[in-house]
DNA sequence: AAAAAAC
């Protein structure tokens, strides 16, 4: 649907339009008409839906109707505080909603967006607070720290949105939102994102929402149709080096987003990959935040081609140009796996998700094939064939949506077009493992000419290395 | 046993 049908603004269509967007996803058009009438909402979808404009741009209809009170509101020299808060897990998501803020709301006049997150001095943030203010986006730390010193003033908040609610719930939160919500009037509209508003996240729908309208778009068992997911089962660490760097030269990479389990692989794999001349960084919670930015904006303007991260960067992350999404380190919950792909294949690009496992994951991978109830087909690339046999892998029970979709069996493989399935063998046996090099696929080319460890020719690393230390884990000193 | 988030 387009989005002039909306009842949005034109000033608002208008910076749709100069931002390349013609037709509205989904979730957009499903919820914009409803968030503008003012309603409560509870809304499911999946990543990389279009969720962020769905509540920015009714969040920026709400700015430019409201237009005639700023004058009035500057003038007293009273802190109003911002209309619309928006509270999000990470401090990456906060500034990639406030970037989209801007891009969404440029032909509004005079439109203030701030962001309030941690890590960041606190000079600039009080300021920004103190001024006029429309749209605040913040995550929940540094935010209750300005209520409880005064600086944030909520009480004019006409909108609460809780982005990405159930990861907010996961990483203890709940005490703040539920402070930060007693902050705001409770006259307000609240919107809440979650994957799943089962358990903790209902309970706190219940107690913020009022009489919410549900937009379910997409559960966790929905297929991304455009990545296509690949496994790669490996022998130990050394193995799964080889199938990195494999999969990090080929000629269809783009940009990749490697996950690791923890701070120091991430760190340490970056490093590696730097050595091997990979313009490569890593980007984990444990970096200042001045470097998180650097290194986003790095990976942004392309100046990166690899970024070594942990679970920060599983959701929200946005740049359309990742056409690999490599899991070096499994997630700790088969849910992340989920948001981990969603980074891949945005913007209607295709992407491929490739899964790199050892014997001792294969549990991860069974519970993740059940919370997909899909299989991850296991390939193998030529010449870095894993020598000892592959786990035994039992089929993911099938659930209603599983077989309604797709009456034949199978899941699609990559894109839409008929006959790319896999559908004689869906489920990944050691005999369903299919040759690695699959002419139809466009992430499958001729082989690079290399068929075993690093490529040893140097080339333009990316920004420092410091503080590298290598895991004591990593004994089997791999690579050199 | 991980990661994230306030100082």
């Amino acid at each position: 649907m387009s989005f002039d049908t909306l009842g949005l603004n034109p000033a608002l269509v208008k910076a749709v339009a100069d931002a390349g967007y013609t037709a509205a996803t989904e979730v957009q058009t499903r919820s914009i008409p409803l968030a503008l009438t003012g309603a409560d909402l509870m809304v499911s979808a999946s990543t990389g839906s279009g969720k962020t404009a769905s509540f920015i741009l009714p969040a920026l209809e709400r700015v430019l109707a409201a237009r005639g009170d700023n004058a009035k509101r500057r003038e007293k020299g009273v802190i109003y505080g911002p209309r619309v808060l928006v509270l999000t897990p990470t401090r990456e998501l906060a500034m990639q909603i406030a970037k989209a803020a801007g891009i969404y709301g440029r032909h509004v006049p005079g439109l203030r967006v701030a962001t309030v997150v941690g890590g960041v001095p606190y000079p600039a943030q009080i300021a920004a607070l103190r001024g006029p203010l429309d749209i605040l986006i913040s995550t929940p730390g540094r935010l209750l720290d300005h209520l409880q010193t005064g600086k944030a003033v909520l009480e004019n908040v006409e909108v609460l949105v809780l982005d990405e609610a159930d990861r907010m719930l996961d990483m203890g939160f709940i005490d703040d939102i539920t402070t930060i919500a007693d902050h705001v009037p409770a006259t307000r509209q609240t919107v809440m994102y979650s994957a799943t508003f089962a358990g903790h996240v209902g309970r706190l729908a219940q107690n913020l929402l009022r009489d919410p309208q549900r937009v379910d778009v997409a559960s966790h068992t929905d297929t991304h149709e455009n990545i296509e997911q690949r496994l790669h089962w490996a022998d130990n660490a050394n193995h799964k080096n080889a199938l990195l760097d494999h999969l990090l030269t080929e000629r269809e990479m783009e940009q990749a987003l490697v996950f690791t389990s923890t701070q120091r692989d991430a760190d340490w794999l970056a490093d590696r990959l730097a050595d091997m001349g990979h313009a490569v960084a890593s980007l984990h919670g444990g970096m200042p935040q001045g470097r998180r930015n650097r290194v986003l904006q790095g990976l942004r303007s392309r100046q990166l081609k690899v970024l070594v991260a942990t679970d920060v960067a599983a959701r929200g992350i946005d740049v359309p140009t990742i056409s690999h999404v490599i899991n070096y380190g499994l997630p700790m919950k088969a849910e992340d796996y989920v948001h981990r792909i969603g980074r891949t294949g945005r913007a209607g690009r295709n992407g491929l998700a490739v899964t790199l496992a050892e014997r001792m994951d294969a549990g991860m991978i069974r519970r993740i094939q059940q919370f997909t109830t899909q299989s991850i087909p296991a390939k193998t690339i030529v010449g870095l064939e894993p020598k000892s046999p592959e786990p035994k892998m039992f089929p993911p029970r099938a659930e209603g949506r599983f077989d309604d979709r797709r009456p034949g069996g199978g899941r699609p493989s990559f894109g839409k077009a008929p006959g790319r399935g896999f559908a004689s063998k869906p489920f990944a046996t050691r005999d369903g493992a299919a040759p690695a090099r699959d002419a139809r696929s466009p992430f499958d080319r001729a082989p690079a000419g290399r068929s075993e460890g690093f490529a040893k020719a140097p080339r333009k690393a990316f920004g420092d290395k410091g503080g590298f230390k290598a895991p004591r884990a990593r004994s089997d000193g791999y690579g050199r």
